[in-house]
DNA sequence: CTGCATCCTAGCAGATACTG
DNA sequence: CAGTATCTGCTAGGATGCAG
């Protein structure tokens, strides 16, 4: 049961992912154009298109499955215009600025290691 | 070139992201299986076997997989003890721990938003 | 026990085209 | 402009077998 865990006595992060909707949720969040749409969403409200020119190299498809997706998990809204043509813009909401936080964070050390990894993967030919 | 970006005169992090390299990184390491090894080893140094047993659902192909990418990007250290039959011990690099970091809050977020996000999902059924 | 290679399939993801 | 649907290729990822 899902709030079993919730209430737990367990502290593991890693174990309370087990649990199946956890997962489920980490699994959704965790994929690269998941995290690189809340992380251009972070600086402020976007329309498709908009998104679609920050978010370098994700098709059409790829762009609303994503959408949907973080809607539906309630990370972002979506608020259409019904003008024409028509305008539809997204916006993180407070849970999607959470995670966006740690999304930064994951960006930052991207850059932190960059040297590193870099050396790494050189010493890693052979 | 890589370094103008690293020494560049944006804090933008999404806009450094840009970067071929940095995308790759990002991308080689901001999937599930990825993420869920390197909170596991946050714990400590672990064989391949014991991953195995923790990371729930994770197949012997995509572990290896991915243990050999964390290796490659010096995320992860592999040691192998020449013993029969034999043991080989994975623990995080201090760049690994660095992402672990940053994982770590996404659990952490994961857990705070749970319930949020299960009522967001009721909502999205209609 | 660990790792690698092979085969095979489901589903991911791109391209295209059509609606409102 | 935004969204959906279809068609298709391709690769991620599971299963299995073998080697060290």
């Amino acid at each position: 049961m899902v709030t079993k865990r919730l209430s737990g006595s367990t502290d593991d992060a890693n174990l309370r992912l087990a649990d199946s909707l956890a997962r489920e949720i980490f699994s959704d969040v965790a994929n690269k154009w998941a995290l690189l749409i809340i992380e251009a969403l972070g600086e402020g409200t976007l329309r498709f298109s908009e998104l679609r020119g920050r978010v370098d190299g994700i098709s059409h498809k790829m762009l609303t499955q994503n959408l949907r997706m973080l809607e539906r998990n309630g990370l972002a809204e979506r608020t259409v215009h019904p003008t024409v043509p028509p305008r539809v813009e997204y916006t993180l909401t407070e849970a999607g600025h959470g995670l966006r936080a740690t999304v930064d964070g994951m960006c930052e050390w991207t850059y932190r290691y960059f040297r590193h990894i870099e050396s790494a993967r050189q010493r890693f030919e052979s």
